[in-house]
DNA sequence: ACGCTTTCCGGAAACGTTTTGATGTGGCAA
DNA sequence: TTGCCACATCAAAACGTTTCCGGAAAGCGT
């Protein structure tokens, strides 16, 4: 006798047609009040949950919502744990529509659009919320294709029309130059990573509209690419310490080089907040306990992981009711937090 | 004209049966070599990709490893991509079979115990990778009763005879004591969690065992119970200044606290490396920098991912010929990184 | 010509679920 | 009585795949 699984066990425990119990457990309508409540009680009592191949093979949808993060070196040393501090706001809404989220973690010896072309092939998730955007990310287009609902946590120029979600550079690099120029400053060096990352584009040209804002003139040469990472502060400072005309301050676009960055102007006996300004941006625990303190810029993962995820669910036709059509591009504010680091004050 | 879908449409486009085509992808034998080439043409050609829901439900197996991890803030914190960093090494071995890997992040406001029932009954991975285990951990039994594979990361009382892997606390406890003492340190405090978590426990005992061999006598005072962060070094250094008999060397179990630790040391006048020896576990990228450097134990993540990955297949019927039954327990070494911190040598 | 094996392939069943259409009640108005 | 509707249920089809089974064709030795 072959022992039956599944909600077929369950209907015959209940003397009663499996169609009747499946739409007894999904809420739907057409059945007695009565018989619901037996079916859930049974189902509770035999620890039934439905197979998830089931349903999606029935439904075509799979009730689960991708996040797809790249595990390269690079990732894993600089992005400490962003994204599963995203993840938890992001559950907090889709549990509310029984979605659960995956994060599909990209091999690092498998090149990202291959990847996710294997994702969006096997239809193992209904949608996606895709990070580490490119300028120009073959992904989007594949996305946009295959009509698969996502959303993108930064721009892009590829694809067209599509969501995304984006930290608010402009903002910060003109909190960030209009504070320094408030103390006196007019020689301002930024050190970024090169253009051909969106952020390294985006965030000069808006330092360059606020230094211009400010009357002062754009001078390319502060204008200081290296890698986001220690080593790149360390290196950003090596090349100030060179330039003429020194610049008395510097926006550091990724905490972490505020690290590197102070140890190579301690060495040369110039101490910042002393000697040198200095603002970072995208707060990073590792440089929370820098002597003196890094005035920065901060924002809330949770509440980013919130609005990817409500972004989301607007684009997908099951769910939008919910979810009025809203602002599809959204810049994420960031909140300045002062530190002691910037305390210089050049006489006026 | 309903469009048909996948293997079927494939298998009318080569005029051949769809039995015929599903055995060509697999590698199944009774497929002529010349027909097999021109369906993996033809697949390739159209971008065939086989449902996932199908297999599965016919199959009973997903190709697919869940990864739980948890989200909670202390996680996001304190674990420092340390999973990201262990997935590399995990997906190098999976894809040789063929399988994905999906991370499972437990939303902080759900019992990681109703979190693992709820997956393990929707069936949506084949085998686990458990982390963060408890002393005494549900989970382990669910599993255990469920039949689903897995492995742990971490040792428990739970369950019984069942797969772990656990760092070598040991190891660590032993060569950090004897490193110390043979610099001539007889004073040596250690700063640990708790003893409800296993580590807390386990690492003191060595530690007890490890000073008795060379007969010193356990001090229960010189351990200093705080918590894993940077806050708790710099407890753990509060109390050590008042401590009578004050040690001269410490043991910090959590590299964070390395941080806190020097600081409220420095404040005292008193110098890691130069007035007092430090020596810290499980290295923290987020120590990287400090000064002087810390002495320190390392490990490979990709390594601990692949090991991971290895002692779980082995315990899968399907994949186990190819792991042959290696360890089921095993305990991973760590490397002592020699710094500065401990360069504090005392005169015999 | 015959029987046997090997090679290859087509047809159909099966996996567990949801959804559609049909069916059988009973109540109410004409 | 008849017709109609609302309600609750059942039986069966469908989702896309893999796998079992049977059989045709071809090769080979007698």
């Amino acid at each position: 006798m072959p022992q039956m699984r599944g909600i077929r066990q369950l209907a015959k425990h209940l003397d009663i047609s499996i169609g009747t119990v499946s739409r007894a457990l999904n809420g739907k309508p057409d059945v007695n009040e009565e018989t619901r409540k037996r079916v859930l009680a049974a189902a509770e009592e035999l620890g039934y949950v439905a197979n998830q191949s089931g349903r999606s093979l029935r439904q075509g949808t799979t009730n689960a919502i991708g996040m797809m993060v790249e595990s390269s070196k690079e990732t894993v040393e600089n992005s400490d744990n962003f994204f599963l501090g995203v993840t938890g706001g992001v559950q907090s809404v889709l549990s509310r529509h029984n979605l659960d989220l995956f994060m599909l973690p990209c091999p690092n010896d498998e090149d990202p659009y291959e990847y996710m072309k294997r994702m969006v092939a096997r239809q193992v998730v209904d949608a996606m919320i895709i990070s580490a955007t490119q300028r120009i990310d073959k992904r989007i287009d594949l996305l946009v294709k295959a009509q698969i609902p996502f959303v993108a946590l930064g721009r892009s120029s590829s694809g067209g029309d599509y969501n995304w979600i984006d930290l608010d550079f402009e903002g910060v690099a003109t909190k960030a130059v209009d504070r320094l120029v408030s103390k006196g400053h007019r020689r301002i060096a930024v050190a970024a990573p090169s253009s051909d990352i969106n952020l390294g584009y985006i965030f000069v040209d808006a330092y360059r509209r606020a230094l211009e804002r400010h009357g002062i003139e754009y001078d390319p040469s502060r204008v200081i690419r290296v890698q986001s990472s220690e080593n790149g502060g360390y290196q950003a400072a090596e090349t100030m310490l060179r330039l003429e005309d020194r610049p008395t301050a510097i926006i550091l676009i990724y905490e972490l080089m505020a690290i590197g960055f102070y140890r190579r102007m301690v060495e040369e006996g110039i101490f910042p907040g002393r000697d040198v300004a200095v603002i970072g941006f995208r707060e990073e625990p590792r440089a929370k306990f820098l002597q003196p303190s890094l005035t920065r810029f901060r924002m809330s993962l949770a509440d980013l992981g919130v609005e990817l995820a409500e972004t989301l669910l607007a684009t997908m036709p099951v769910y939008a009711a919910h979810y009025p059509a809203s602002a599809r591009n959204t810049i994420w504010p960031l909140e300045l937090v002062p530190g002691e680091s910037d305390a210089f004050i050049l006489k006026a």
